[in-house]
DNA sequence: CTTGCATGAGACATTCTTGTCTCATGTGCG
DNA sequence: CGCACATGAGACAAGAATGTCTCATGCAAG
């Protein structure tokens, strides 16, 4: 009976969210097998930080697709991206601090990719005139990145209402902390 | 003759902004002196993270004495302690993922005055009229973070360019991605 | 010159994690 | 029933990093 691998995995991303330096044994633990069948399913640490990679780079490209960011005003787009990533913001906090390691090496190839099409929904909003154009879509892919962490982090230890999440990260991203303030409310341009 | 303290610990930082997991050996090494004269002035790798860590505390209350948080706009505060922050960005960055790993261990007490004192920026703004007031102090704090966090590494991989370094965190976190005067209409869900 | 002291180099034991292996168990299936 | 196979438990060696120790060197002050 072949161990059921999405479960390890995800049991592995859960945990590696909040400890990410737990030991293989505390792994297998924690997904309810033994450290000889977790190392029986991926052949060691490094193979099943890269499934972890693959299985967050999948559920970022789902989420890209579900979001449809091609589609109606980029504002909006960013709104549903956020919202699908929300449920798996704590496996991209991990990687994205576990990307911090690998000093030169090869970047992962689908990562570019999603960082390009994030990159280009927001250079979509800027050439819709909806964004403002003096940041640079590739910071502004970072910038997002960067908060989708700092919102998993800070909901895991309690700083912040995890019900908050995608609010904050929405409304902060787009609107940043200024107050629109407008006398006259916000009219045509 | 005592080895300069100092020059130690700004090297382990430098070293560790870019190598998280650098060896003792090599936190020796970048410093120019021998495991031993290292391991002489900090009891163990532990010891070593607890000075960086009062290092960066102490850059960080520095910052925040040198920006008058209390005087004139929130705005004009923030960037000055964006600006004050900038040269320390990559040492934060390192403790700020570096905490993530203090399971559950007491809350370095340094750390809280520093938050508070920031969220405190950012509730005056709040209460000023600056800023806009459904996103929490203690988000945007974390946000702040984050941003900064992020923005470290995007330089250190060259993916944005240095010289942007503050106008793009202060712009993001003051004024968001979206055009101000934007015609799409504002819905605070 | 001589003494004192900090340092560098390196040996050593220890601990932790990993990767590999063996063996017993237990369950499903023919 | 008997077989095959996946699993769990655990032993084992290898490697890495750490903490501790000793000893020789070099420099500076007396």
């Amino acid at each position: 009976m072949a161990v059921d691998r999405d479960h390890v995995l995800r049991s592995a991303a859960a945990l590696l969210t909040r400890k990410s330096t737990a030991t293989m044994d505390e792994v297998a633990r924690a997904a309810g097998i033994s450290r000889a069948t977790l190392h029986r399913q991926f052949a060691g640490r490094d193979a099943l930080v890269r499934a972890l990679e693959a299985l967050g780079i999948a559920e970022c490209e789902a989420a890209l697709e579900a979001a449809r960011p091609d589609e109606g005003p980029a504002t909006d787009a960013v709104r549903r991206l956020v919202a699908e990533v929300e449920p798996h913001a704590g496996l991209l906090a991990f990687l994205y601090s576990e990307n911090q390691l690998f000093e030169g090496e090869e970047q992962n190839q689908g990562w570019t990719a999603i960082d390009e099409r994030i990159a280009d929904l927001f250079r979509r909003g800027q050439a819709g005139g909806e964004f403002r154009i003096d940041l640079t879509p590739a910071w502004l892919t970072e910038a997002l990145y960067g908060l989708l962490a700092s919102a998993a982090w800070a909901v895991a230890e309690g700083r912040v209402a995890p019900k908050d999440f995608t609010h904050m990260i929405v409304e902060l991203l787009l609107g940043g902390v200024r107050r629109q303030g407008d006398p006259a409310r916000r009219k045509e341009s």
